[in-house]
DNA sequence: GAATTTTTTGACCAATTGGACAATTTTTCT
DNA sequence: AGAAAAATTGTCCAATTGGTCAAAAAATTC
């Protein structure tokens, strides 16, 4: 897509497209890509419609540019676990990093969310090259973790799996666990942090005989 | 609303809504309420669109109707937890349960999901009132059960919440999932239930010292 | 089997939507 | 300041959408 020309950005550019960019997500977070209207980004980012049109070619051009915005930050975290560390530890880590990321950018994780319940129309790709090859290579270290006796069996790919879906889980569904919890969002991530701590512990650690 | 006069439902009406239920959900699981058009359901059911709207008044009611009929179902397996039975039996029987619904309801899974996910604006209620009032019983149960020491300490409400999200991962993110893992439904879902079953026991089994 | 009720459909409508475009305004550059 | 370029907007359009309605077809009742 037209994404040739970045460097010869304005000032302005920048800032309008930042601006859109917010607006849509927002919208395409709350709505979805095709409940979202460009009438409502036009009113929530504070331009007009056709000004819109101006930065981006169309609605999807939008969409498709918030998302690919978003998934090298979502993926990010992953990166972050060393083969080098303590294995419990650098998970330990990524899960607290993930369930941080549910509670600070909750948009980001439904308008996510939503792309993938809907068939990942625009993202399919990425994830069965790039994300499949990172996801990979983190399981090859619990495997390489595994065999040195570092940390007791586990299947990698169904521990990220179930990391991704606990913590995320805050995020998407926030307004089924609100409903539920009549907390403060710190006390309820307090509370989360806690318990998925005691669950990924529980989970790696050896267990007496 | 108008569910009044259920009894007297001729036989070619509770044909024809039940085929425009079955058709809708497949519809507004793909595309979420606001992106599912009458045409795409009229499609998919083989009738004509005001023919469908000889029986619903709106696509608004068929939406309410697909999701009202799916709350009971998505909730049941909660009430099959007895307070008798042995409570590892009792927890590793509900998540089994949930596990399973994924595996052969995904299309109701990811409704729900798309429905908690932008907002709840149908179910809301419900889940301030019916779901949480049934979900306080059952962590009272659990409550119950560490008291009397038959368990160690555990969140209950993040328990639940855990089970939700790791089993309905497999259903609402089945894309992501797929395309990380090239496996047969049948191995997948085997490899998640023994994964879900090792996380659940060693989060509630009592630890060595 | 005729009368009545229920079901089905083709044609239509008003509202919403994504987007085009020419004209105007603002900014940038010299 | 003035020319050129960039940004903004009002107006418009065609396609899609949810929904109506009267007429036709099918099913039911007597």
């Amino acid at each position: 897509m037209n994404l040739i020309e970045k460097k010869t950005l304005s000032r302005i550019q920048k800032e309008k497209r930042s601006t859109i960019k917010k607006a849509a997500l927002e919208v395409f977070s709350e709505y979805g890509l095709r409940g979202a209207t460009l009438d409502k980004i036009a009113i929530a980012s504070g331009l007009t419609k056709p000004n819109i049109l101006y930065y981006y070619s169309s609605k999807d051009q939008i969409y498709f540019d918030v998302l690919s915005g978003l998934l090298d930050e979502w993926v990010a975290p992953l990166h972050n676990i060393s083969s080098d560390g303590n294995p419990i530890d650098e998970l330990l880590g990524y899960m607290k990093a993930k369930l941080k990321m549910s509670k600070q950018k909750p948009q980001e994780s439904k308008l996510f969310a939503t792309e993938i319940l809907h068939g990942a129309p625009l993202t399919q790709n990425v994830l069965a090259t790039s994300l499949k090859q990172t996801l990979d290579e983190k399981v090859a270290v619990i495997d390489k973790w595994i065999e040195e006796k570092k940390l007791e069996y586990v299947n990698g790919y169904h521990l990220f799996f179930s990391i991704w879906a606990m913590t995320q889980h805050y995020a998407d569904f926030d307004i089924q666990v609100k409903s539920i919890l009549n907390q403060s969002e710190e006390e309820l991530f307090d509370d989360a942090e806690e318990y998925l701590t005691s669950v990924l512990l529980r989970t790696l650690s050896v267990r007496a005989p």
